[in-house]
DNA sequence: TAGTGGTCTAGACCACTCC
DNA sequence: GAGTGGTCTAGACCACTAC
């Protein structure tokens, strides 16, 4: 059962993908909307709410709403899953475990996963034939067993966790920032050591909250970009000061 | 006038911040809320969607919310700005101007910006004392004379703008990826040729769409941390693959 | 001043979770 | 089956924009 102001949202989005709405235009107004897919205001409200949560479309009150771009955000899952975003984008690509090993929590990873043990994997993945992503993932104890269940060269392994034990991976938080590739970095992705890579370290609970994995994820440089859209009332981005004593 | 939702949505924040609600915790029902802030349910879904927007609670059909954080994102002109940035989390700052010169617009530029001159301004700015970041900034020729008048340490051009001309930055992309510092970045900051960068690009338009800015903005590694909290309902962020040719 | 989006209400029905 | 959040309606008033 697909809600109605998604379907009003997934007619509007693709009149402003496919040009009939140009950068910069106006959208038609509410009342004009609501006649026309005939549906209360307040449905069609919602349906340019997820146009503006993509980034698509701005408002502000009193003047009608302007198309901004076609470029859309993606789901969690393709910001979640290398494996999801990589084929929801057409690119051709791979993953190997390189080490995997239980071993007892730090006082951090207590903190953040649950004490007792966890389970700490590499994996090194590939996009378009070439080594790109460094991935260091430790996983809460109580999921290790069906993680180490995976073959080595599982592709996703969000869905393969969905599929055999129904872990649905709810919400994340992820931390970005440059650091210099370390010597295990460098050979692993072929790049040499102090060479910049953009590391994402990223938290996932479940829906009710319970955490279960924590991941620093380093992108070789110039393989991989995030892009956000934001506005004045609305921003989901979040800037912090790191530790100032860190130099290259 | 302070919406009703946003004081609800002002109320409960607080609650959470402060340890009412911790953690993994539930909120009350919607109906519960309702009735101890006398308001409609649909006022209600309005404030817990506010922090929700801002990370701190979740929400799935047929179960109560949960508090997941106490982080909350920051607003528009908190990552718009440099300085408002740093003055919302109690940093101490400043800036300056290292070069700045009229040039007629790329092809690339003229597609973003328009067409004719542009006015182009390389700055450096300092956190804790320390040189963090290098700007580089093209501002569209429709406002190069505003941004000329400022002076060459103003600290927040962002609000001296706004009350030199009433320019009001709306809406916002961000590109975020790791390079390597070129010669300028490397000498500007204080760190050696080729160390890893964060740098942000950034293209900035106003309420109208009319592009006012594209910037690259490089932050020395362990500075700055970008921050995104997503869940399976609501994804800001968007990966892109790069350009693999670039190598470091 | 007309039109537009923002806020708020009151009520209905449905899909889902949890017990 | 009771409770909860998700969807949808119909209507009202207000703040703001554009002219």
């Amino acid at each position: 059962m697909v809600a109605r102001y998604e379907r009003i949202a997934d007619e509007l989005r693709g009149e402003i993908l496919s040009g009939g709405h140009p950068i910069g235009s106006q959208l038609p107004s509410e009342a004009e909307l609501a006649e026309r897919f005939r549906a209360a205001r307040g449905t069609v409200r919602q349906a340019v709410a997820v146009l503006a949560a993509e980034g698509l479309v701005g408002s502000r009150q009193g003047a009608r709403r302007i198309v901004l771009g076609r470029t859309r955000s993606q789901s969690f899952a393709e910001l979640h899953s290398f494996a999801q975003w990589a084929r929801a984008n057409g690119h051709r690509f791979g993953g190997q475990v390189i080490d995997q090993q239980r071993r007892p929590a730090s006082t951090v990873e207590s903190a953040r996963l649950g004490r007792g043990e966890v389970l700490e994997v590499l994996r090194l993945r590939s996009l378009e034939g070439e080594p790109v992503l460094v991935e260091r993932t430790v996983y809460a104890g109580w999921m290790a067993a069906a993680v180490e269940r995976l073959p080595a060269d599982c592709e996703s392994v969000t869905e393969a966790l969905y599929d055999s034990i129904g872990l649905v991976f709810a919400y994340g938080e992820h931390l970005i920032d440059a650091v210099p590739a370390g010597a295990q970095d460098a050979r692993l992705l072929g790049v040499r050591r102090g060479s910049p890579l953009l590391r994402q370290r990223r938290t996932t609970t479940t829906h009710e909250g319970r955490p279960v994995e924590s991941s620093d994820d380093r992108y070789r440089a110039g393989s991989v970009t995030f892009s956000i859209r934001n506005s004045i009332g609305a921003n989901p981005l979040v800037r912090q000061a790191g530790d100032l004593r860190f130099r290259a």
